[in-house]
Formats: structure tokens, C-alpha cells, sequence
DNA sequence: GCTTATCTCTGACTAAAGTCAGATGAAACT
DNA sequence: AGTTTCATCTGACTTTAGTCAGAGATAAGC
């Protein structure tokens, strides 16, 4: 078993490097070298501190410098001071500059559809490749907390819906739920966090605060790709300790019982089971937690 | 919905490229340039015609023969020249060599059990990667004829007969079926085929001659990671291709109507439902076909 | 105000990778 | 036999990547 964890592995990596040949020529594709083309990515990409740049691409700082010149040469960027710390320097497109960087987009973006077309069947394809990226990246996933309105958390809620309207034996229409208003899950009333793996969100939950002496937890939901890591516990974690601060102190939450991953999860978590507090029609299991002051 | 393909497709290559800064390591690890490491690797792999392991590395010729007496320096590999052709030259690992080679193995080796420690749920990561490293290798999927006895033979029987025993409703117990005698599905009787992706099985079927006028197809199937690509199909034409120089003008085959995708593909593929032909307990649906001597 | 730390830049290197034009010897073709 | 083609090898390059020591300017600490 081991053994054949260690083939399929390998196999993989000798499969994504193969491909990495074809990675390579989107860095290439445009007659400049390697280094010229990742420093003009990582511009590309919203670094301009060129201590920043140095770091994430791991260069010697006398290197950087003079890939800069030759950047500034062909005239795709301009290096200036920064105000605040003379030391430091920013590095900025030209217009050339986004031209340029727009060209090796293009050829990253032609590429990554090349995969995609050769494949008879992309969403098989496209599931196990999000699967890989969030695993091979799971120490990096970012929390952040942001309005339920953000583009990325309503990414996360539409995904969720539809996900209820599968399992749930009556199918789930929002509107017939106490849908919460995004303003009970925001500051100072309440609260909302995604997760974001390189990027892309791959789980949410929102703190909505209520005038009964209690906050709710609603809108737990983890992608697909990103189950069986534990995220949808890291993230429990973190909303039970964003709720500390705002002086809140008893959490309730409904789930409906045909999603037992969730429900075992809960009582993992030490929540306890309580009567039916609400009238909604979705849910038939119904849980609390009162969270001391001293919380882990 | 092309547009997200695409961003999920660059996600996924800047997860697999970061990553493969550790697989740079295992290329790395041993205090070697990345050019002799890869001549090594290349060599270990079983390439030994120097011509080979240039256009495997796509190197040239002059780097190449450098390299090589690199190593040979080195005391790792031997060269000498072909009998057959004074030209052409094959490189051999010494003791040292092999020893050299084994010690890249470990390391590449250690990473990937890395990879695999890291996650809570193994299995799944891995079947993704199973999925990724098919569908990127797709076009070099080799077919191969070999005895139900092979090893990688087996080990798709067994993937098969495990599958079946989950789908069908009472279970699967080869020895309650006919299993075919391995010389059945040997020449000059039959014939059996795996596909092969980098090495790994993913997919056989057999021919299994009798002598009632006809013979049977027995055993597809395909890996789960490469389904959905068309694999069975191609494996369905690949042995009828080798029924015809066999003498052997019409083919049966029973299935069980579990198994919707089997039936709808051998309805496409030009199948005759007929009544049955054993009394094998598990299959229920029946089929042939006539082969013509112009087959495509 | 002095020292220390930080950041960038320059010059002088080295190592590695890759290119190119023959030379050599062997096979294949006519 | 003579010509062409082929695989390898050698020498003489260039380009790219990376390293290191120190200079110059600025910021932070005491």
C-alpha cells in the first residue's frame, strides 16, 4: 500500500513535469530568459516592493538589480524610491510593461486551455486538479474575513445552495430560509470568514449576530476538493474565537441531520444538542455552545 | 465557465510548480548539477543508447558527450560502442553508478512519501493525481499484448473483480464464473491486452478462444482514474483488430446490465443483443458481433 | 549624534547550460 | 568506389544564473 502510494506519486510528478515543459514555454514563449520573464511575472502579479519580489522569487540582491536595469532598458518598467523609506524601491509597469505582461498571460491562459480541450470530459479533469492544488497547498491557505457580499463569499454561497438543494430531500430554495442579512454577519453585529487556498475560495462560514442573547453560526460550507483536511474545523475554530471579542458569549446552530459529517462534527467540537429555536423548515437538529472567556 | 477552467487550470500548475522546487531537490540532493543528474535519471530509467537520451533530454550533441565523459570520470557509467553500429554508443551504470542512481531513487522516493504523510485522507489525493497524471499522459497510453498471467495483468483483474463484486447486487465470486483459462486468452487460442499510461496498468481486456465457432470478450475494464477518455472503446477495437488475424469471424461477450455504460458502449459500438449463450450467474445481457475481414 | 541595521547597487567573479563549426569514423546509398 | 548521411566528439565560444565583497544612502535604536 505504501509502495503504491510511492509509484502513484511519482508517477504524478513525472506527469506534471513532462507537462512542465509546456509550463516553461509560457515563460519563454517570449525571447527573454527566465529571469527577466519571472520578475516581470511577479510585477504582473502585484508585487512592486522590490524587496518583496526578491523574496518571493528567492534572488541574491545583486541579481535583482540588474534584471531591473534590463527591465528598465526595454522600457516595461520604472523603478522608483519609495517616499516613506529612501532604502526601499517600487517597481511599476510602463504601459509596454502591461502589454508585455499581458502577452505571457495570454500564452499561460492559451496553455491551461490546451489541457482543458484535450480532455474529453473537463469537470473530471478540473475537480481532481483542485483537489491536488488545495492539498499540495494546504499550509498556505489564508483565512479572511470579509462582508458576505464579497464576490469570493457569494462564490462560496451559491456553491453551498446548490449543495443543499442536492442533499436535502426537499430540495432548498433561499428564499424560504431565514436568509441573514449581510449585515448581521459583519462588524460589529457579527462576522464572516472565507478560505482561500492560492487564491481561490474553498470555504466559508459566517458569525450572524441576533438581539437574543445569542449569535448563530450559519453558512458552514467546505469545497469538494478541500474535504477530509479538517479545514471545516479550523474554520469553527476561528469563528468561535472571532466571536469572543465581540462580547458574545452563547452560539446556536441548526444543520439538518442528512449531513452527518457536519453533525458529528459538531459534537467533536463539544456543541450540545437543544430543542428546535427556530421555525425555519430546513433544519431538524439543533446544537449550542457557550464559549468561555478563555478560549483556545 | 471557460473562464474559470482556465483559472482553476493556472491554479493548479503554480501549486504543482511550487512543489516541484522539493522535486528539484531529490534532482539536487546530491551535490551534482541538474545536466549530469538528468543524464543519470535518464539512464537509470533503462535508456542507454546515447542518441536515445539525447532527444529524451533534447540535448545537444556536444553537451551531451560532455556530460557523459562527466561521468564517466566519475567512475559512474561506462560507454562503449554498439557492435551492430560503430556509430552509435550505449552508456552502462558501473557498481558505483547503480549505487548513485539508487541513492536519486530514495530521495525522490522520500518526497513522495512526504507528499502522502502530509495528507489526512491519502486515498483521495492520490486518486486525484491518478486522474491528472492519465488525462496529461493520455497520448502516450500504450497498448500491450501479454498473458493474463503478467503481474500488471493481475493486478486489473483484481481491480475488476473487486469492482464487480461492490456493483453487482449478490457480490462477485470468480470461481463461481467461468474464469477463463489463462492459454484461452493466449495465443494462438486468444489474446489479452493491458493499456498502459507511464507504466501503470489502467485498463485490460481478453479474447477468450473456444471452440463453438465463436470467441468471447472477457475482462474489460477500465482504471477509474482513466474513465470517461474513451479508453474502452479504443480497447474494444484493439481486440477485434487481433481476433481477425486469428481466424476468428464472430464474437460474443455477456455483461450485466448493471453496468449501463458497458451496455450503452457495446450498442454503439455495433453490438446485437442475443439470447444467452451460458449459464454463467452473473451476466444477463448478451451480445455479438461479425466481424468483417475490412475491419477499421 | 553616534552606531547599527537595512536596502540597493556595482564590480569582479564562477559555474552551468547551451551553441556552433568542424573533425572523425562508420554506415548507407548509388 | 565514391558520395552522402549519421552519431559522436572536440574546441572555442556565448548566455544565463548565481555568488560575494564592499560602497553608498537611508532608517532605526540608544
Amino acid at each position: 500500500m505504501l509502495k503504491d502510494s510511492i509509484a502513484r506519486t511519482r508517477r504524478f510528478h513525472r506527469a506534471v513535469t513532462t507537462e512542465a515543459g509546456v509550463l516553461d514555454a509560457s515563460f519563454l514563449g517570449r525571447g527573454r530568459p527566465l529571469g527577466p520573464a519571472r520578475v516581470l511575472n511577479a510585477i504582473g502579479r502585484g508585487i512592486s516592493d522590490v524587496a518583496e519580489i526578491r523574496k518571493y522569487l528567492r534572488l541574491d540582491s545583486g541579481l535583482m538589480s540588474r534584471l531591473l536595469r534590463g527591465l528598465e532598458e526595454e522600457g516595461l518598467i520604472t523603478v522608483e524610491t519609495s517616499d516613506s523609506d529612501g532604502r526601499r524601491r517600487y517597481a511599476h509597469f510602463t504601459e509596454a510593461g502591461y502589454a508585455e505582461f499581458a502577452a505571457y498571460e495570454a500564452l499561460s491562459d492559451k496553455q491551461a486551455a490546451d489541457i482543458i480541450a484535450r480532455h474529453p470530459r473537463p469537470e473530471i479533469l478540473l475537480e481532481a486538479m483542485d483537489i491536488v492544488s488545495t492539498a499540495l497547498g494546504f499550509d498556505r491557505t489564508v483565512f479572511e474575513e470579509v462582508s458576505p457580499l464579497d464576490p469570493r463569499a457569494i462564490a462560496c454561497l451559491e456553491a453551498y445552495y446548490s449543495e443543499l438543494a442536492q442533499r436535502l430531500e426537499n430540495g432548498f430554495d433561499v428564499s424560504l430560509s431565514a436568509d441573514p442579512e449581510a449585515r448581521d454577519m459583519e462588524r460589529p453585529r457579527g462576522s464572516f470568514f472565507i478560505a482561500l487556498s492560492d487564491g481561490m475560495p474553498i470555504g466559508c462560514v459566517g458569525l450572524k449576530g441576533t438581539d437574543k442573547g445569542y449569535a448563530e453560526i450559519k453558512r458552514l460550507w467546505v469545497s469538494p476538493s478541500a474535504r477530509g483536511m479538517g479545514l471545516a474545523r479550523t474554520m469553527m475554530e476561528k469563528v468561535e474565537q472571532a466571536a469572543v471579542p465581540l462580547g458574545i458569549n452563547l452560539l446556536r446552530l441548526d444543520t439538518n441531520s442528512v449531513l452527518h459529517e457536519a453533525v458529528a462534527m459538531y459534537q467533536k467540537l463539544g456543541w450540545r444538542e437543544i430543542e428546535r429555536f427556530n421555525e425555519d423548515p430546513y433544519p431538524d437538529f439543533f446544537f449550542e455552545k457557550r464559549l468561555q472567556a478563555e478560549q483556545k
